[in-house]
This record gives C-alpha cells, structure tokens and sequence, in this order.
DNA sequence: ATTGTACTTGACAGCGCTGTCCAATCGACG
DNA sequence: CGTCGATTGGACAGCGCTGTCAAGTACAAT
C-alpha cells in the first residue's frame, strides 16, 4: 500500500502553501506560471492525487455524476455510460449508476440517494426523463440533471436529444424509395417520448408520399422483443401482407425477423425490415438490420459536459439544450418492393 | 433546495452528543434501546441523510464499491451492476463503474482513481480478473477487490464463480442424451478463465460417453458473434456435417444460428444448437436458444457483500471464495440428432 | 458503604481540502 | 521617491463526520 500522500506534502516540497496548491490543482488564476509549473513538477514526482472525499466536503463540487436509468435494453445502458464516462475522466469526474424501479416507490430510491451522495448532476435516461416523482426529487434538492431524449417539458430543464421524428422520416422515405407502398409500422412505449416522434415521422414520410396508413398495418409495440414478435404475428397474419415493416427500435425489429423467419419468408425478397436504434442485436441477425444509428455516447458525453461546467439556466431564457445528428444505416434487411 | 441538515441537528432535536448520534447511525453496540429509538426517531423526524463524503474523510470506509468491466458484453455489465447495486443498497453502498480499455495504458487508467476514490472495495469481471497490471494496482493501493470467474491464481484473492466445467459437461451430457454423436464446439476468448474450462467439460462428456473428439468438430472463438459466424462456416461447410454445435456463450450461438438460418438448415431438426450464459440474446432468436444460465447477478450481489463486509485473508488460509449454482435451461433450439 | 465491572455517553481532535480574507510584492505613474 | 492598484501567496477556519479517550452511571459483588 503506497503511503497516503496529502497537499501538505506537495506544498512542503515545492516551498509553497496549500492554498497555492490548491489553485493550481483547480486551474484557478493568479498563480505565476514559474509557480504553477514548479507544483506541477512536483505533483508528478509524488504522484499526488487529491482526495475526493475532502475535495467534496470542503468546496463546493462532488465529482461525482449520476447516471439514473430503469430497465432499457442493455446496449443503451451500456452505451450512455461509455459515452458519459469518456467525457467524465477528462475532468476527473467519477460516474455513478442507480437503476431506478419506476415502478416501485421512486421517491425513497431517489431522495435518500441525493441527499446522501450530492452529486453535481444527473442525467436521466428515458423513461426516467419524463419522470414527474424524479424531476421533482432532483428540483427540491437543488441537484442539476440533463434529460436525454425527454417527451415533453422541453422548457423545463436541460436536455440532450436527436431529431426522432426526422429520422424515422428518413427512414421510411428510404422504404418508400425502394418502392415499397404498403408498409407496416410498430409504435414503441408509449412512455418513452421518441415513440411518439418516430411515429409521427412515420405519418409525415407516407402523407408527404401520397401512401395512405392503413389502421391495420400500425401496431403498438413496448420496445420489446415479444412485443415486436407479436405485432408482426398480426401484421403478416392475414393474406394480404404489408411488403415492409418499419419497427420503433431494433428489439421489435428483430422479433419482426423471428416471425418473418418462421413464416420461411425470405428477406428482403419478400420483406423489408428497417429498426431504430443500431443496438449490437442489429448486427446479430441474418440479414443484418437496416436501422438509425443513434447517438447515444454521444448524448450522454454531451449530457455529461453540460453538467459539469455547470448548466445555468437563466431566468426567463430557454434551458442549454442540444439535438444532435442521427445516422441512416442500410443493411441488408431491406431492399426493393416485390412487384 | 431542502435545508441541508447536518448530525448536529439530529444531536440538538434529541438531546445527545452527535458522537450519539452516529454510534445510533453506525449501529454500534453500548447505546441504550431508550436512546437509540429516540435518535432514530428524530432522524425520520428531520428526514436526515449522513453525507457521504464526511463519513469517508473522517472514517475509514467509502461507501463505494467500485466495478471495472472491459467490454463483455453489454448484457453481461447490466447484469452484473444491477446484482451489486441491489446488494449495495441495502448497506448504503453506491456503484462506481470503470471501464478499463486493456488494450491501452492500464495503470494510468487504474492508478488515479484508486488514489482519488479510496474505494471500499472493487469487483472485477473477466477478463479483467486475471490481468495483472490491475491486480497489481490494486494490491499497491490496498484496495480490496474479489474477482468474478478468474481463469488461474484462485489462492491469490476472494472470488466468486460458478462451475463452468460441471455447466459445460451437463450441456454436453444433455446433447448426447438427445441422440447426438457428432458435436461441434466454438472456444471461447482465451483471456477468459471460463473458455479453458467450458472446453474441458466438453471434453469430459464426450470421454465418459464414449464418443470420439474430431478435431475439426473444434473451432476457437472470441465470444463474439462474428466469430461464432465464422466458425459456424467452417464446421457446417463440409458435406458432412456435425449434428449439433455447442458455442461456448450464447452471442457466438447466435452467430452459429444465423449461419444455419442463411444455409436454410430446419432447427433444431437438422442442427442442434447451444450457448452459454442465458443473455438477453438467448430468447431473440427463433427457435429459443437452450444455453447455461449463469448466476451473473448472484455472483456480482456474492462479490458486494463479501466486499462490504470487508473480505480478510487470513494469513495462510485460502482467500474466502464462493462457487454459485448454473442452470441449464433447454429451449427449443435443441432437439432429438436426425436419424 | 466500598470496590469492581460493564455499560453509556460526551469532549475533542482531526480527516484533506477549499473559501475567505489579509499580507506581501511588484510595477507604473504622479 | 512615494503612492496606488493589480497581482501573488499564505494563515486560518471550517465542511460533516468518525476515532480516541476519558468520564459518568448503574448495578452486583465484597
């Protein structure tokens, strides 16, 4: 165990006081640069790390993020922390991860948790983003949050999120390209704001095509596999089958291909199958998904950046909130309508 | 933003000294029941909440519990925080997550958050349990760690595992007892302690049943799906053909699946298939995957508590270790081997 | 009544750092 | 050469809690 090596030990080596330390260790100005340098040295020669406990306690900062989520697909947990994480260690930021059961009592998970830890910030992963128990835990303790992809409130905090409604737009403009014109759609949760965007996205792309939606080729979905596995066993039950289905996110998506599969159906020749999202699953089936690549690290690294220089929301002004760019990703689940 | 209230208020609400007080939040003996009801009782009262960072600069423990993880798979990392953090919570504990790039510079990764958290304790999942820059760091910095599933140096630290040999020897045993003689089996990543032992009970059933090892019915794999793609093409290519294919986790299954699916094969009637590790993948499939379920959360919730509880290695005696139970789990992707 | 023993409680000193406030130093200007 | 503002460095008081140690209290044994 290496000795426990403190600021005063930094200070006493480089003929300083703590406090001269101190403002070098935290970029503050008024330090002459021969000054800074020489702590910086020797910083280095003992390998000095201030502590985060004292850090935290004595100022006003905790270095330490929150990341609360209930229950999305792995990939998307996973995703979020990478993404937060990166950007967190360049600040010396730490990441801490509370799973929230929304369907529990919300409150007790939450409020002991702030109080306790004091974080700096939070960020909110959907459907915890439009939490109405969570967003007021975390306004009453004063601790800032970020939401990704948030449903509604959009003037009520920051959040971070992609143009939904635009991808899926894009997406079915893609199906409609390849000349398909009967094409299913499933709904995701409808807890989760996105699922309203994409589908309305969905609506834009066929009114804008001059293709009718038919109400029996819309299905709602819950993001799940068995809820994608059981629209699609309505949507290509009948004889007269849609010639594409577009999913709300690649889990529906791959239960869309477990049935279609099972049918013995070939894809695309017979059907097109596009999901949203671009989890590792989508690159786990055979053909591979056509789907939107979301920007989820980068979200969360966006989310995380605003947390930590602090978002200050101005009176009046709406909160710093940022979209960022989706991507299309054509594979080969989806090709040309048969004629 | 609620008052911050502090163990003095507690200590002034219910007339004791706060060094009272915190005997009462530390559930320290030698406090009369008379007093330590009153003191609980004012704690509800002002809805007090210790904070964190004062407890840990003044006392000796954190209350963080940190887990390193280095891309398993994403199903992996969810389950394994969800199984700590349930464990934690009930102690007060919170998860700090680290993902560890091995590929890059480990100790620059490990050392300043080791010297900068003082964490309680680490749970550390393959590969990362067996690399030994890490363990290194950790053993330098006297930071407890117990690993999950090592692959060698089980006297070195406490660890928590399931018998992957005796998993993969019953799946073996399960496909002979289906009718099958000719068996392919997919390696797993060679940094994994498990793959070693997976294979080796593959071995032992086929050995104690009698049935000859081809060793072009054994590929090497990563844990991927992609490899399990790969060598699901080398072990289906020939005209002769292996009856079933046991993959040493369910990702590279998928990949054998998709293969099969591609070359139009009936299964689990024409080929047999099997995984290990029940992810979420398992059930994404058509047919379901049968595959091995791990304890993963049991193992990662075994690790906390034996963290919390402060592991100590007796000098001389084997680090406390525990072996959790597998469960096979037969879906509809194994069935009776073609006539 | 006295001593012994075990149990309860409290005073106090930090843990390692930041925030506040004051002192010293340095130029530049009148 | 003195003065003033700007820059740079340091002393010191906590942040909220736990560990140490000593004092107080109760009750049984002497």
């Amino acid at each position: 165990m290496s000795a426990k090596i403190t600021i005063h030990d930094v200070a006493r080596e480089s003929g300083v006081s703590i406090k001269t330390v101190s403002r070098v260790l935290n970029r503050e100005p008024n330090v002459k640069a021969d000054t800074r340098d020489r702590v910086q040295a020797t910083v280095a020669a003992l390998n000095y790390r201030p502590n985060i406990s004292a850090r935290s306690l004595a100022g006003s900062k905790a270095y330490l993020i929150g990341v609360f989520f209930d229950n999305p697909s792995p990939g998307y947990v996973t995703d979020v922390q990478l993404g937060a994480i990166a950007r967190c260690r360049q600040e010396g930021y730490h990441l801490i991860v509370e799973p929230i059961d929304s369907t529990g009592d919300v409150e007790a998970q939450v409020a002991p948790m702030l109080a306790t830890l004091r974080m700096d910030g939070v960020i909110l992963t959907p459907p915890l983003s439009d939490h109405p128990v969570v967003l007021a835990a975390l306004e009453r303790e004063g601790v800032a949050y970020v939401r990704i992809a948030p449903g509604g409130e959009i003037d009520r905090a920051p959040w971070v999120s992609m143009d939904d409604r635009l991808a899926a737009y894009e997406m079915t403009k893609h199906l409609i390209g390849l000349g398909h014109k009967d094409i299913g759609f499933i709904i995701g949760h409808p807890d989760h704001g996105a699922s309203a965007r994409r589908h309305q996205g969905f609506i834009d792309a066929m009114r804008d095509a001059g293709l009718p939606i038919r109400d029996d080729r819309v299905e709602q979905g819950w993001f799940s596999f068995r809820s994608g596995f059981e629209a699609a066993e309505k949507l290509l039950g009948g004889a007269d089958r849609p010639t594409a289905i577009f999913a709300s996110n690649d889990d529906m998506a791959l239960g869309v291909m477990a049935v279609a599969n099972r049918m013995r159906l070939d894809l695309p020749a017979q059907l097109s199958v596009a999901g949203f999202d671009d989890t590792p699953g989508a690159k786990i089936t055979w053909p591979q998904l056509t789907t939107v690549r979301q920007p989820i690290a980068a979200m969360a690294g966006a989310a995380a950046d605003m947390l930590m220089r602090g978002v200050e929301q101005e009176e009046g002004a709406p909160p710093p909130s940022r979209l960022l760019d989706f991507e299309l990703v054509v594979r080969e689940s989806t090709g040309p309508a048969a004629v």
